[in-house]
DNA sequence: AACTCAGGTTGACATGGATCAAGTGTCAGG
DNA sequence: CCTGACACTTGATCCATGTCAACCTGAGTT
């Protein structure tokens, strides 16, 4: 069928199986036959830029996504200009499970950075999740951790002051990180002052005031978009959210 | 006078088949027999009084609960004594989804006021749902609808003030309570003004002040926990999302 | 009836963070 | 090297809402 490609691009688009993130992804827990199925109902595209949207709110829903490298802002267009950033997705992890309810997307999903996404067409997916139990099993994991992630965030928005909500945004990206196999305490964030500031519900000049508080008390050192974490656990700490606090670690 | 009857106690050990709420609940788009089949592993305990808890957080994770009648708030109880009320939960709703992932409840679950609630073991129900494909399907839709909620939660503390926050909670109640065969316009909420802030991001104080001039605007009539709505469409457009903004409606 | 007590309301005041208004890099294109 | 655009920072001020405190009200209880 397929011609392989064996070039340049192939470290894109490796299959499922040999792919880095098969543990935090849809295949975690699958046998390597029932890889292989999930793996022919994939897409894989070429890289998106910076911008590109994944869809669009009032787009028909068709597709999960899922991030493989790169970075993607997920975020709800309001009447009249304004947004509100829902979540900001690492590699592994899915996009697009809001849209399943209705059929439709609410939301809009846009690139931060050159990223390449794997599609997974969803009624495809659901019938092979019929046959394959601990595929389905997977799936209803993803979507309760992803409500378990959305009530975590409404806490945050809930109770939590400025500065504890930037800490905990910190350190939250230092984990998924360190789960990713990069340095949880020096790493490049791919959002503006401005998007990490919509989506903790903080003014641009709260974000930035705090960014140089927290450089000031030595918890970071902060050039751009370039951060280095002096002191986690001073910023657990100040997220409230101590580690040991909950029962199991569940961030993906 | 009280309307709270209508789906009071006729209902609280029906089957499935003969449940008010089987359009809104995981049996809708089943055929017969499989509801049958749903039902052998539903358990109906008996009625539980205000306060008694469905689980508590830290508790392992063995079943969802659907609120059959009466009312049921989700907190997230912190450390030292604060706590965030999640959710309020009204008939036909799903409880627990949230803990599927970690196997074991993040969250706390307290019926507000004498309840008949449905309990489904997941893992016999997880059995259930490989064999039928329409039952596996609404369970997505569920736990998709469960995020999209929480994502217009977060637009709502992360972007409304005071008064469109309450005015949003109030279109909320009035949209579940009339989808499941209640008035509108006139109903009793069943938790405290001290839930309701705590829900909602905001002081007691500040939401009791604003019952207060909605009441003085004209666009409520207030007494205690009865409340009557006398400009629902007011109230609509002070929520900020006007009834055919989103392409359809979805608020269970 | 009087007492109690929790939930609710109302008023006075304090403040965290928004908003407004200048700057100050930094980078792309000419 | 300039120029303009844009993201970010910093400072000054304002205001929505939190906080504190007093009081009310209704439902039980004695």
């Amino acid at each position: 069928m397929n011609q392989r490609k064996v070039i340049s691009f192939e470290n894109i688009r490796v299959a499922c199986k040999s792919c880095t993130l098969s543990q935090l992804c849809l295949p975690m827990g699958l046998c390597a036959e029932d890889v292989e199925r999930l793996d022919s109902i994939v897409k894989r595209s070429r890289p998106l830029h910076r911008g590109d949207h994944l869809f669009r709110g009032g787009e028909r829903f068709r597709s999960l996504y899922v991030v493989k490298t790169g970075s993607v802002k997920t975020y709800a267009p309001s009447e009249e200009g304004g947004e509100q950033v829902l979540g900001f997705h690492l590699p592994g992890e899915i996009i697009g499970l809001d849209a399943i309810d209705q059929s439709c997307h609410a939301c809009s999903a846009k690139v931060l950075e050159t990223s390449a996404i794997c599609e997974i067409p969803f009624q495809r997916f659901e019938e092979l999740a019929a046959s394959i139990p601990s595929l389905q099993h997977q799936m209803y994991r993803l979507l309760s951790k992803e409500i378990s992630q959305d009530t975590d965030m409404l806490l945050l928005l809930g109770k939590k002051n400025a500065e504890e909500r930037l800490a905990a945004f910190l350190v939250s990206m230092s984990k998924r990180l360190s789960k990713r196999g990069l340095s949880a305490t020096d790493f490049y964030l791919s959002m503006s002052r401005h998007e990490i500031g919509n989506y903790l519900g903080l003014a641009v000049e709260t974000v930035s005031r705090l960014f140089t508080r927290f450089q000031d008390e030595g918890l970071l050192k902060v050039d751009r978009k370039h951060v280095q974490v002096r002191n986690l656990t001073a910023l657990e700490n100040m997220a409230g959210t101590p580690p040991s606090a909950t029962h199991q670690q569940h961030s993906n």
